[in-house]
DNA sequence: ATGGTGGGTAGCCCA
């Protein structure tokens, strides 16, 4: 048995009790990291590796952004994708070499895209759909069995949101967004394990807002994300969003996910 | 109900 986690922490450095609380619970072989808002010196590496996860792969960057997979299993880091070109860290990938070994773990955090879902007004509306853009033409050429985890920052069904209506218009659940990403899986067939677990239309938010109003009506959204290659999927036995962090004092915004495979 | 809240970081950017 092989369990992969993947959680958008919001800087690892102020909730590292919480995610020291959730390895407690979880027990995971692997977590990937989102956000960690940190240089790779300023990493938690030695409290990670007290608690086991001694093999990791940091891509860090000043103030914004970052990612890192710390592990059980021995890992080997494969690359690091800048999708946008404009040096922003938003990925890691490895490749694990103890149990599950051969499998690739792409670690990705696709950029939110501001506040106005168009290109002209938004260029970080653009940049995001090029990004996409860019993981698709990677993906077209991927050939081994792969799993990729992380904040996607798009919720692409209807019932991935409250009101699906009312966020057609709302950067997240466009329909650009939605068609874009969905390229994306075709181009390698992505298993959408969320989905494959907790099947539409059931409610399944991973996100909600910092603001109050939004989380004490459950407006969340699924922007979190694991999708499996095709090879890999029949592997996939449980997968869980572990909802109660947001409960947790000082949360992150966002839950993590959970999958674990017979391997 | 287009405001509001929460990060990092130095006067704002990002989510």
């Amino acid at each position: 048995m092989v369990t992969i986690a993947s959680w958008n922490i919001n800087s690892v450095r102020l909730r590292l009790p919480q995610v020291e609380r959730f390895l407690a619970e979880e027990a995971p072989d692997v977590l990937c990291l989102q956000e960690i808002k940190c240089q790779a010196h300023q990493f938690p590496a030695r409290a990670l590796a007290e608690l086991g996860y001694v093999h990791q792969a940091v891509h860090g960057q000043k103030g914004y952004h970052g990612v890192a997979t710390v592990s059980r299993i021995p890992l080997r880091e494969l690359d690091r994708h800048d999708w946008q070109d404009n040096g922003e860290a938003r990925h890691v990938g490895v490749e694990l070499l103890g149990p599950g070994k051969g499998m690739v773990l792409e670690n990705v955090y696709i950029p939110a895209g501001g506040d106005v879902p168009d290109r002209a007004a938004n260029p970080k509306f653009g940049q995001k759909l090029d990004f996409i853009g860019r993981m698709t033409r990677w993906a077209e050429s991927l050939d081994r069995p792969t799993l990729i985890v992380g904040d996607f920052n798009v919720a692409p069904l209807e019932c991935d949101v409250y009101d699906h209506k009312a966020l057609l218009k709302v950067v997240s659940h466009t329909p650009i967004e939605v068609e874009t990403l969905g390229r994306f899986q075709q181009a390698h067939g992505w298993v959408d394990l969320g989905r494959r677990f907790i099947p539409a239309p059931e409610r399944n938010y991973s996100w909600w807002s910092y603001r109050s109003y939004w989380r004490q009506k459950d407006q969340g959204r699924r922007l979190d994300h694991m999708w499996a290659s095709p090879q890999l999927a029949p592997q996939a036995i449980a997968h869980r969003f572990v909802e109660a962090t947001r409960t947790w004092e000082q949360p992150s915004d966002h839950v993590p996910l959970v999958t674990e495979f017979a391997l």
